[in-house]
DNA sequence: AGGCCTCGAGATCG
DNA sequence: CTCGAGGCCT
């Protein structure tokens, strides 16, 4: 049987129930994995301590992956958030020769390994959600919840993910969970999807 | 101490 | 997706 990492396109349109949609559909999906943001690519390394968060944390100061690679404990625990323990298993995890090994296959196939491009609304000063802290529960309307900490990320705001003191606002959907309750107890300020966009645009600025 | 993050578990849904 | 436990950072 032919390696399954390095079919082709005529391979897999010969198998069956692989016709010419999937096919396309497939191979598409395979380049575009090659073009992630580079804190994803972090954020799936299993670096302990380095989820989503710490991910873009990391990539704001070190833009490519050999950046990084060669950062020294000193230098990643100069970073605002960065303890000493995370920072020295960072750099742990760049010392093994077989972790070396999986960044260079990750590239040699074609994925990105540095950050394409520095984010643009910062300096056009668009940041209405300046200083907020939202937490989302439910399902909203128009947007996922990746989509929704996205926009109010793009705008200078932050998300979290429970709610406590210092949460502004709470983003409601539908069928909300528990975070709902806590708001109210707390006294916390709930918002819908609508009020959101409301909020953006006072800056003139759209997704 | 308090807040935030990661990450695994179990519910929910298309 | 939500929740909660465990742990890191300030």
């Amino acid at each position: 049987m032919a390696d399954l990492y390095n079919l082709d396109r005529e391979q897999v349109l010969a198998l069956e129930g692989w016709a010419e949609k999937s096919t396309d559909a497939l191979f598409a999906a395979l380049e575009a994995s090659k073009n992630r943001p580079l804190a994803r690519i972090l954020a799936a390394l299993g670096i302990r301590g380095v989820g989503t968060t710490v991910a873009e944390l990391l990539v704001s100061h070190y833009p490519s992956i050999d950046a990084l690679a060669t950062a020294s404990v000193e230098e990643l625990q100069a970073i605002e958030g960065m303890g000493p323990v995370t920072a020295q298993r960072v750099v742990e995890w760049f010392q093994r020769p077989r972790h070396r090994e999986i960044i260079a296959k990750l590239r040699h196939a074609g994925v990105r390994m540095e950050e394409a491009e520095t984010r643009d609304r910062e300096a056009r000063d668009e940041q209405p959600l300046a200083g907020l802290t939202f937490v989302i529960t439910g399902t909203l309307p128009t947007m996922s919840r990746n989509e929704a900490k996205a926009l109010i990320e793009a705008h200078g705001g932050n998300v979290t993910g429970s709610v406590s003191a210092k949460t502004s606002y709470l983003l409601v959907g539908e069928s909300p969970g528990s975070k709902l309750r806590k708001a109210e107890s707390l006294g916390v300020l709930t918002i819908d999807e609508a009020t959101l966009r409301q909020m953006l645009e006072g800056a003139g600025a759209s997704v």
